[in-house]
DNA sequence: CTTGAATCTCTAGTCACTAGAGACATTACA
DNA sequence: TGTAATGTCTCTAGTGACTAGAGATTCAAG
């Protein structure tokens, strides 16, 4: 059996941010010793593990309950679970398009000015007061 | 003169996020009419115009901050615009990057599992379960 | 002058935590 | 067994950047 200190120890994950995961019902109300304190078996670990690497690749809280849910009822579909994976993975996709043209932008702003002068003549400045500065919609 | 909501159109910024930004020191206090309404000139328009751009380039309220008193103060050095930047350029850089990782080990998760079967199989669960599943670390 | 849309302020909610206070439990060592 | 240090408990409140809703007031059009 794992303490709460120990089991953060062992996922990464933090300590208050487990209690959370319990009050938001992702992780089972875990035994108690005599004093009140929370203590895990193998199963909590695991369980714990699965939300810290759904967490890594940007799964919602929402999206881990119903994965959760799927996993607990193993005789369900798995398409639901797919369909979770994939609308992540979109989601991902939009987001590093997205990106990939602030990237662009910002890079232009500030190779753009030298860092040196006075800020009424800063390109940066100018750039961001001034849309149509910018090569491309975004 | 333009009402919040003209403003609002204009800008593409929603009436209470203008709202808020005057609360947050983003805007200056608006003018009002004799029945307590904010009324906005040009001025007011470019500077939330400024705002929304950089906004949308990621830029924090906290930041924008800094450029808007860089703006209001043109003789300072433009090199604290250009740090501001340049650090919003290299946290995009790094997104991208992470982001990049994670759409790799999403679309092999994704892909792994044909959507059919039942979620006792299902290979999505079982590698959100199973770190050592991942192609690498993230 | 009336009607309906816009605006006002205020409070509270969102997400996924994080921080801190003050009390109690456990563990390590003498 | 005593004690000190560390860990854990619950609770409240704060973060960032808004968003939603209530209930009251003001504006613009016909």
């Amino acid at each position: 059996m794992y303490s709460i200190g120990e089991l953060s120890k062992r996922t990464k994950v933090k300590v208050p941010t487990i209690r959370y995961y319990e009050e938001m019902g992702l992780l089972p109300e875990a035994e108690r010793t005599s004093g009140n304190q929370r203590r895990y078996d193998k199963a909590g670990l695991e369980r714990l593990s699965f939300i810290r690497h759904a967490r890594d690749l940007g799964f919602s809280i929402e999206a881990i309950s119903s994965l959760i849910d799927l996993q607990d009822h193993p005789d369900r579909s798995c398409e639901a679970a797919t369909d979770i994976a994939t609308s992540q993975l979109e989601e991902v996709r939009a987001k590093i398009k997205r990106l990939r043209a602030l990237e662009k932008e910002l890079s232009r702003i500030s190779k753009g000015c030298n860092g040196e002068g006075v800020s009424g003549d800063c390109y940066v400045l100018a750039s961001l007061a001034d849309h149509n500065l910018c090569d491309r919609e975004h």
